[in-house]
DNA sequence: TTGAAAGCGCTAACAT
DNA sequence: ATGTTAGCGCTTTCAA
């Protein structure tokens, strides 16, 4: 002790309480401390009660950097995510912080550099030892898989999805949720189409889209033009300029995602004057908050986000409490949230809860 | 080492190294691993290579959880931050991860359950020995001061402010913004001023509106009709269709901040077929994201988020290298982003970089 | 049920 | 510059 009380005097303010301290106060050992604050541990009411009282009386609070060296376990899980912008992402992030938090888990969050490499920001979630990681809204390296196995640390994507067998995703349906639309709009009346794809390697870019020709095609409707907007308000804001100034103007637009709807609502209207739904039908992808907002009324594929969160919480904490479980490949199905954006099909409208929605006729 | 090989081999899976493993095959002694990857530790290169060289090999990386208990120093900030919806905060989210991280911190996230008391937040924070806490959009309790001082660890308000003397805060010039709104919304003729609160327990809404009733009263304009919004969407928007809906419509609005001024603009336009910035004129304060989307084209007082966000690291550090060092109550100068949803001022305007700002020609 | 003892992976004196 | 040693605050055998 004699160390350590000297090396103490030296330093300012009082001490924080340890187990040992609450030990001694409550004359009880330090491991029935340990005990009384472990749920399930073999302990008498009489000392659980003695150190409970000993602990207020010091202020003591068990020290989780502490316990997780000697349990391996951090309780924490490292979410990455970026573009932010988005609001369905700060939408996701928020949830998945109160599912984790009520599973008693915390999130560590990793946004990233702009540009960088997602290498670094591994290295980091590593040596925080964090339980798992939830990836969204970033793409992931190659090492990533190898490292993270080799860590024993679970990865679950959301909102896009991996070839790899031992990482696990929850996405909506992004082929039906193309294929809806495009049903949406051929029964609109619409036909010259464009589609608005987000990055290029995005798995979920490429799968909307995919639907969404798919579809087309089968309606006898041509392959629709095709801009790129990167997910980006400004690139999708251009994409749409250039779409809306070409000499045949498409009569419908969907866009990727409700981000870059948005932003072609912005152009259609204040740059080009176009009334949106009428003179031309815009489609989004999500159902992130401003997709409701009545200056947009967006029709848009809805993501439902809370599930689509505890899905990935459900499955995050399954591959924690057995390892050797499969990595899972969910699909959350949507809807169609149909609003003022595009022009309306005269049929297969339905109304519930005041949401209106709409399903194809046949099929 | 016996008993630790048998409980290992029981386990799945490869170990992960340690460094101890690291300093057998450098054959070195496990502190010299330590010294390597401690910058300004007295080592050779030599030595330094032979372990980086081993480290590579087994894929060692320090275990932070370790470091930080005997170092006491986590390197990880509790963020609590919820009513994510407001795009002030993801990006005050993102830039803050970006900023700690550049810093060498990581940002652990705190939601809180929506309605609940920040105090079982504030436990958690605790237990994971975050080594600072920064404070947004979420109001603490009185116990929460108390806890952290005993605690010793710096607690960093962003956007609101204290009267505690040992909590640092980091606003806007929140009175200065709304006084500026006022005396622009005077100077555009406006005569029937109205107020939208966010919620009264919040030092920010009560200085914008402060600073508003003020110069108003300065400028012979008579105390502003009042509602309350409570930084709700719903709510704002709820408010806002009282106000239009009232005998004496107020000509111009000023809300405490641009979220409710967004669903104000929804409200005016949609419902009750007004020409915002003609008809009547909505003001916001925040200058986040969609405020400057064209179809809103908000005039708002621009809080500058970089410069707030740096300034909360910079306070946070500050606090983290010398804990006997004063809190600072730092307050960011702002500007008065000029656009479209109020009318404008005859003269004041100024044009820069494409951003049109206005100053009181007085003053 | 309880306490003694070992040790999680690391840093930091201290001695050499 | 390097190794030895003593912990950081806790959980977890192991005996009693």
């Amino acid at each position: 002790m004699a160390p350590r009380s000297i090396s103490r005097a030296a330093e300012a303010g009082p001490r924080i309480a340890t187990a040992h301290d609450v030990a001694r106060l409550a004359g009880v050992s330090q491991s029935a401390v340990s005990r009384a604050f472990t749920a399930g541990a073999s302990i008498s009411p009489e000392t659980r009660d003695k150190v409970a009282e000993a602990a207020r009386k010091l202020g003591y609070r068990p020290n989780l950097v502490a316990r997780s060296l000697i349990t391996r376990r951090s309780h924490v899980i490292g979410v990455a995510m970026a573009y932010l912008e988005n609001q369905f992402y700060p939408r996701a992030l928020e949830a998945l912080s109160q599912a984790f938090s009520t599973r008693g888990y915390q999130v560590m969050l990793f946004t990233g550099k702009p540009g960088a490499s997602s290498d670094p920001m591994l290295e980091e979630m590593l040596r925080h030892k964090v339980d798992a990681l939830v990836m969204a809204s970033a793409s992931l390296s190659s090492r990533f898989d190898v490292e993270c196995q080799n860590a024993g640390i679970p990865v679950v994507l959301m909102n896009r999805r991996t070839e790899s067998r031992s990482i696990s995703s929850i996405t909506s349906d992004n082929r039906q949720g193309g294929a809806l639309i495009a049903a949406f709009l051929a029964a609109g009346g619409h036909r010259h189409l464009a589609f608005m794809a987000g990055s290029e390697n995005s798995s979920t870019s490429q799968d909307r889209e995919e639907g969404f020709t798919h579809a087309l095609a089968a309606h006898g409707l041509g392959t629709p033009r095709r801009v790129v907007g990167l997910y980006d308000f400004d690139q999708a804001a251009a994409a749409m300029r250039s779409l809306l100034s070409a000499p045949e103007r498409p009569d419908a637009v969907f866009c990727a995602n409700d981000h870059m709807a948005l932003a072609a609502i912005n152009v259609a209207r204040a740059e080009f004057g176009l009334e949106v739904g009428r003179e031309i039908s815009i489609v989004g992808f999500d159902d992130a908050g401003p997709a409701a907002w009545p200056v947009f009324g967006l029709t848009t594929y809805a993501q439902p986000l809370r599930a689509m969160v505890e899905e990935v919480v459900a499955a995050t904490c399954a591959r924690l409490s057995d390892p050797t479980s499969q990595a899972v490949r969910t699909i959350v199905p949507g809807w169609l949230a149909v609003r003022s954006s595009a022009r309306l099909p005269p049929v297969g409208l339905t109304v519930r809860d005041g949401l209106t929605t709409w399903m194809p006729p046949e099929v």
